[in-house]
DNA sequence: AACTTAAGTAAGTACCGTTCACATATGTAA
DNA sequence: TTACATATGTGAACGGTACTTACTTAAGTT
């Protein structure tokens, strides 16, 4: 046993029990306090209060934890839509509003992990597992936008539409916690413009060409 | 002198003459081969043919690297956005879509730096040069689109439009180097999504409320 | 020619990722 | 219960990295 304390979870015993969890959160901490690449399997290891070796029996390398809280970030982020969609009739723009507004507020409140889900890692398109994450959310977006449209989610139309609204809020999501748009009273109110967007793109866009 | 020559430039003397520059360009190489987080400094020094120590006589730290890298990067890229509006005609729809398509071209030409440039340091919005050297960028576009719709730059309209279609041209950046539009033939027509929504966003969007 | 300063070096410190040999707890079968 | 296999922990070590320090050498400057 160190000297120091674990500062999340207790280790009541030689084995502890939760670790692989605990690591997780530890590290998913750390990259909110320092930044994506901010953080250490020490440091983490150290929280969770096990020596620096212990994290190599639940995961092959650093990388691979890394993915484990990717993973993590992709699946609350998931959840955080379906349920801001929840709330509002389905086939409304003002559901596919707040699918958008729960995206970017989710960038706002966990800017590290956002950062990480999406492309920190230059190889996310080989890892199947984060792969399949993210067309599962883009796939709630998606239903969404059929059901507005009025039409099977497999028309082509669909997924030019929900592709459009995601780059937007893709794009300003990581504008706004990159501070690109702190100057002042731009974009005051968001919900607004949101809805300026969603409007304009699902009902005044013409089609593009396949 | 280290047993390894130099990979970049050439070191006839104990000074080498052009250390600063030919570390950047190291860097910038690196950032390409390894991601943003998969360079040294050590690595770097290497490659110019110096000792690790060498670097700190031109640089406060690591960061300090990265950062010269981004600034150039940031040049660069506006440089690129410059040139693709110069052989289009003041004003035109053509001449944005110009620009949106460099930007993207940037991206995909350098993944590596274009993340670097958008956000791998949480502290950018904390740093003067960084946010001048944004804001310079941005007015490229701006002063396209204040053309393009005929009143000036200032008015709020102008600066909403341009926000809406970098969101658009910085997110589907985003999306395609981390490999989320790989799939198969999505957004074939990459020239004909761009003007869609630039024609959407200048000519049919409605007016976002101040 | 003497002095200052800019720009290099080697060696050292502290930390990190990872591995290895080993220790300890847990589960299963006799 | 006992014996053994397996899962999960430890400390010590290795090489790599960021950065510092004391020292050396080249390049102005007067």
């Amino acid at each position: 046993m160190t000297a120091n304390e674990p500062s999340i979870g207790v280790k009541t015993s030689y084995h502890h029990g939760d670790l692989k969890a605990q690591l997780v959160e530890a590290v998913r901490q750390l990259v909110e306090e320092k930044g994506p690449d901010g953080f250490s399997v020490s440091e983490a290891s150290r929280r969770a209060g096990v020596s620096t070796a212990a994290p190599y029996k639940h995961f092959r390398d650093k990388s691979e934890i890394l993915k484990a809280v990717i993973i993590d970030g992709m699946e609350r982020l998931e959840q955080h839509m379906v349920e801001a969609a929840e709330a509002l009739p389905q086939g409304s723009l003002a559901r596919i509003d707040a699918i958008g507004q729960s995206y970017i507020d989710f960038a706002r409140a966990e800017p590290g992990v956002f950062r990480l889900v999406f492309g920190l890692a230059e190889d996310h398109d080989e890892d199947p597992d984060l792969m399949a994450r993210g067309q599962s959310c883009f796939e709630v977006i998606l239903a969404e936008v059929a059901a507005y449209l009025g039409v099977q989610p497999d028309d082509p139309v669909v997924f030019q539409r929900t592709y459009m609204l995601w780059t937007f809020v893709h794009g300003h999501s990581f504008l706004v916690i990159d501070g690109k748009t702190a100057k002042k009273g731009q974009v005051v109110d968001e919900a607004a413009y949101l809805a300026a967007v969603s409007r304009g793109v699902l009902d005044s866009v013409r089609a593009v060409p396949d």
